[in-house]
DNA sequence: GTACTCACG
DNA sequence: GACGTACGTGAGTACG
């Protein structure tokens, strides 16, 4: 056929619409040899199959083509940045079948064309009038409104799902106005999905009367003061410029610079070996059945997967590691090639090899990719040219490496590329370390969080572990490179040609560790417990890590010599108590001291043979002698100095002046964070000596700290797990829980109650939370055991639903292996059916880990939408002490920052879980932390 | 590297 | 009936 023209007639298909609907109209099945997700693709696939099966008779096209949207960013957003901001985000198992569906396009022999920075709608739209200025037809299959501007002429819509099509007539239904006015009244009405502003307070239907009356939106909007209407006249002269914009917004482009043209998109005649081999990729049985019955050839043998082999854990460990066949990157020329192939695939696991453990100090060395299982390179940047052996080294770089700026200039697009997903295990250090070098990666998924929700209490997720349990394979030792000890070497001075094994190795055990467990999060049902409580929290870490909490030195530094004098004191007094010198801080000196020279009695020697010498022994024996007393007082001392007055000032960042701890997400089984690094989480605060300790945290100038904290929160979490009326009550009511719990155990008045007794019942509430029993209730309390005993006994009976909880859960466990926290994340017990001390040990666990867990939800859900909620205010969120977040805040928005903090708070629960006990938070704030609290 | 001790929720 | 027990963490020190 020559060229288009009379006569001709092109189809063109929006293929996102298209992705879209496939996505949404299926189940997310997945491929069943590896787990891929692949609904999207396979419903894609049978529209397409079908459409073609449609394409007879006189109407069949000449011409056609799939249109395809391509990068986030277009015009659209250089005149309005707020276009299409409300989208939510690409679905995780969409983001890597959207490729798949332009091989599956191609392999339908159907011309796929998209163009960077273009929607697929102005491509269709130049298509479409070029097609009508050369006298052809032309059908946009679609029913997306935005394209009705465009028909006329020639020119039609067919919304393929309902088989309806839409001419002049049709849009003028839709509209009120014809094709060549759409624009107008599209301006006029906005569009929430699109994010177009339009008027306030016009809809279609008043847009359409308007256009009506004057002509067309220019006429109108210069004769705006004609309209009767007082309030619609105001609106559309104080709106004028927004409806212009709008219009621009709305006008699809006719102009696009296209690199092909119509003739190019000729009807071609499928390929039977090329798109059955697809299906066949894609294990589509039924459909390619169906396309080689169509086709007239013998249907492929798409072999079954034996069901123990459908566990994806043995499909990536087929393919065996190779280090020799990693790829060293050399130059731009080099990385390009594996950019362009990360763009083929939509997805990447990254990894960065550092200076250091540390992010805040770390400097990037070198960053490795991989896209497909086996096949990863590494594109070493700063590695130094000095042989390691040599003591003082070489500070030239080493041959072989691009330039860091180069590369992350090249790396940058790709990895804010919200098409792209960003693999990495324990992503929160490579953001970290790629935000100190201006790039922000997102969207992320990481292996040791979907591990972490699927394996949480079964094992650590850190990447030997994973890969040794799932992958079989033993990766390359760093120690194996740096060394250990003093004489370890930072990874810099590391020989590339070692290097680069060690660390693609790392990107290709994270890539097979993705393709492992994603499938896994949705047979395991914990999808939701990932993608709202691990993956979101990663970037809100980040931030908080980064921002780090400002420490006075010359607080501490006082605070260490007082303490070092004090000590110094009292390890003169032990020494002359005991008759002689003596390490004071050996426990096994000590013990032989108090025990043995001394006498005392009460000496307990645990498993290693010593005596015990813990705090609870020391207070037992102070009642009778000075010695332990002083013991005691030396210790509490020493642990302060060493522990925080002397140690933070070490951990004081020379370039912030602030303390950057790193909270792991997945270290605790429970959900709850865990900080390291320092340990800011146990900063003292129960004595008043500790607790000044918390004075060296302080606002920088101008700024207050501010500390809200959950009140009692896991006693509100019993009271709804375990559905206790009177508990709920209590807390509905605002009461004093303990001093509830007592008045009903022990049937006394509230008013003036003996403090004794309330806190005799505060123990046994928080007994109850751990997992009672007699024996640690009667330790805590110093009491008979019996008196303990029965202490539950009564509390069991006037709170009966506590013990149905402990047995429920218990039951649960030891039939699921696994206890569950109210919002889904899973804790599993492997312990909980073992014999012996080991069985107490686990149940008392599984009773804990859904209220603990639970609350570490909670917190969790109010610190990811915490940065939302506070945006635009001169706050920024420190850091998180299990029920408390401390916030650095300006003196003058305190009031605007508790209000909105609070409000996150009180409400995280919502909408997942409905409480039934209100969530209270209690907030504090001053120059320092010991005020704020 | 392990045990002990102690700081926090 | 005996056994051994509060839940979850991280860090510093002594010691083999």
């Amino acid at each position: 056929m020559g060229n288009f023209g009379k006569g001709c007639h092109l189809h063109l298909i929006d293929g996102s619409a298209f992705i879209f609907r496939a996505y949404h109209a299926l189940p997310p099945l997945t491929r069943k040899s590896d787990g891929l997700p692949i609904g999207a693709v396979s419903g894609f696939c049978n529209m397409l199959q079908r459409y073609v099966e449609g394409n007879t008779g006189p109407d069949a096209p000449t011409h056609v083509a799939v249109i395809f949207d391509k990068g986030s960013h277009t015009f659209r957003n250089e005149i309005y940045d707020q276009y299409k901001a409300n989208r939510e985000a690409m679905p995780e198992d969409l983001r890597p079948q959207i490729p798949l569906t332009r091989t599956a396009t191609e392999a339908f022999n159907i011309a796929c064309k998209e163009l960077e920075g273009y929607e697929a709608d102005d491509i269709i739209a130049t298509l479409a009038v070029q097609a009508r200025d050369a006298g052809g037809r032309c059908t946009i299959i679609s029913s997306d409104k935005d394209l009705m501007q465009l028909v006329g002429g020639g020119v039609e819509m067919l919304d393929a799902m309902k088989n309806k099509r839409i001419d002049v007539e049709g849009v003028e239904e839709k509209f009120g106005v014809g094709p060549n006015r759409v624009v107008d009244v599209q301006a006029l009405a906005g569009d929430s999905v699109d994010n177009i502003p339009g008027a306030p307070g016009i809809g279609v239907k008043t847009a359409a009367l308007l256009i009506n009356e004057y002509g067309d939106l220019d006429t109108l909007l210069e004769r705006a003061g004609e309209i009767k209407q007082p309030k619609r006249r105001q609106t559309l002269i104080d709106f004028a410029d927004q409806i212009r914009l709008s219009k621009q917004l709305v006008q699809l482009d006719e102009n696009t610079p296209l690199d092909f043209t119509i003739d190019d998109l000729e009807v071609r005649e499928p390929d039977a070996d090329k798109l059955l081999d697809f299906l066949v990729e894609m294990e589509f049985r039924t459909l390619s059945k169906r396309i080689a019955t169509a086709l007239d050839v013998e249907p492929p043998v798409i072999a079954d997967v034996d069901p123990a082999g459908a566990n994806p854990v043995d499909a990536p460990e087929a393919l065996p590691f190779k280090p020799d066949d990693y790829e060293w990157v050399r130059d731009a020329a080099g990385l390009q090639v594996w950019i362009d192939r990360i763009y083929e695939r939509g997805y990447v696991a990254v990894d960065t090899e550092t200076t250091s453990l540390n992010e805040m100090l770390a400097d990037l060395v070198g960053i490795s990719l991989c896209v497909e299982p086996g096949q990863a390179c590494y594109i070493p940047l700063t590695h130094k040219d000095g042989a390691s052996d040599d003591l003082f080294g070489s500070d030239a770089l080493a041959e072989g490496q691009m330039d860091l700026d180069e590369a992350l200039k090249m790396l940058k697009p790709v990895l804010e590329d919200d098409s792209i997903l960003k693999i990495g295990q324990n992503m929160k250090y490579d953001q970290k370390i790629f935000a100190r070098n201006g790039v922000a990666v997102a969207p992320i998924d990481d292996t040791l969080l979907m591990s972490y929700a699927l394996n949480a209490g079964l094992h650590n997720h850190g990447m030997d572990t994973l890969s040794e349990r799932y992958l079989s394979h033993v990766p390359i030792p760093i120690k194996s490179l740096i060394g250990t000890g003093k004489s370890a070497i930072t990874f810099d001075r590391v020989k590339i040609n070692d290097a680069f094994k060690y660390a693609a190795e790392d990107a290709d055990i994270t890539l097979r560790l993705w393709k492992t467990f994603k499938p896994q999060l949705h047979q395991k049902q914990v999808t939701t417990v990932y993608e709202t409580l691990e993956r979101p929290l990663v970037p809100v870490l980040a931030q908080m890590e980064m921002a780090g909490v400002k420490v006075d030195r010359d607080t501490l530094s006082r605070m260490s010599n007082a303490f070092a004098q004090k000590m110094a004191g009292l390890e003169a007094e032990i020494h002359e108590l005991a008759g002689q010198t003596f390490n004071v801080g050996s426990p096994k000196q000590l013990g032989e001291i108090l025990f043995d020279k001394m006498g005392l009695e009460g000496g307990k020697k645990g498993k290693t043979g010593a005596y015990a010498t813990g705090a609870d022994v020391l207070e037992d024996l102070a009642t009778e002698h000075e010695l332990p007393a002083r013991v005691l007082d030396w210790r509490q001392l020493s642990k302060l100095k060493s522990t925080y007055t002397d140690a933070l000032q070490d951990h004081i960042n020379p370039d912030t002046g602030r303390v950057h701890t790193s909270y792991s997400i997945a270290g605790a089984n429970t959900g709850r964070l865990a900080s390291t690094d320092p340990n800011l989480q146990n900063i003292p605060i129960r004595t008043e000596e500790g607790r000044r300790i918390r004075e060296a945290f302080v606002a920088e100038p101008g700024n207050v700290l501010v500390a809200l904290d959950y009140s009692q929160i896991e006693l509100r979490i019993l009271a709804h797990i375990a559905d206790i009326p009177a508990l709920k009550q209590a807390f509905d009511e605002g009461q004093d829980i303990h001093a509830m719990t007592a008045s009903q155990m022990f049937n006394v008045p509230i008013e003036g109650m003996d403090p004794m007794i309330r806190r005799q019942a505060k123990a046994i509430n928080f007994g109850v939370i751990y997992g009672i029993s007699g024996f640690g209730l009667a330790r805590n309390l110093r009491i008979p055991r019996a008196e303990a005993q029965a202490f539950i006994d009564t509390y069991f009976e006037r709170f009966p639903g506590i013990r149905g909880y402990m047995d429920d859960t218990t039951k649960f466990a030891k039939e699921h292996g696994y206890v569950q926290t109210l919002f889904g994340r899973k804790i599993n017990t492997p312990e909980i059916n073992a014999k012996g001390p080991t069985a107490g040990f686990a149940k008392r666990a599984a009773i804990n880990a859904p209220i603990q867990g639970t609350a570490a939800d909670v917190i969790r859900r109010a610190m990811i939408r915490m940065p939302a909620a506070i945006e635009g205010l001169p706050a920024r969120m420190l850091l998180q002490v299990h029920d408390e977040l401390l916030f650095e805040v300006a003196e003058d928005a305190v009031d605007d920052l508790v209000s909105a903090a609070k409000g996150v708070m009180e409400n995280a629960s919502d909408p997942a879980v409905k409480l039934d006990v209100p969530l209270t938070v209690d907030a504090g704030q001053g120059a320092n932390w010991a005020e704020a609290h």
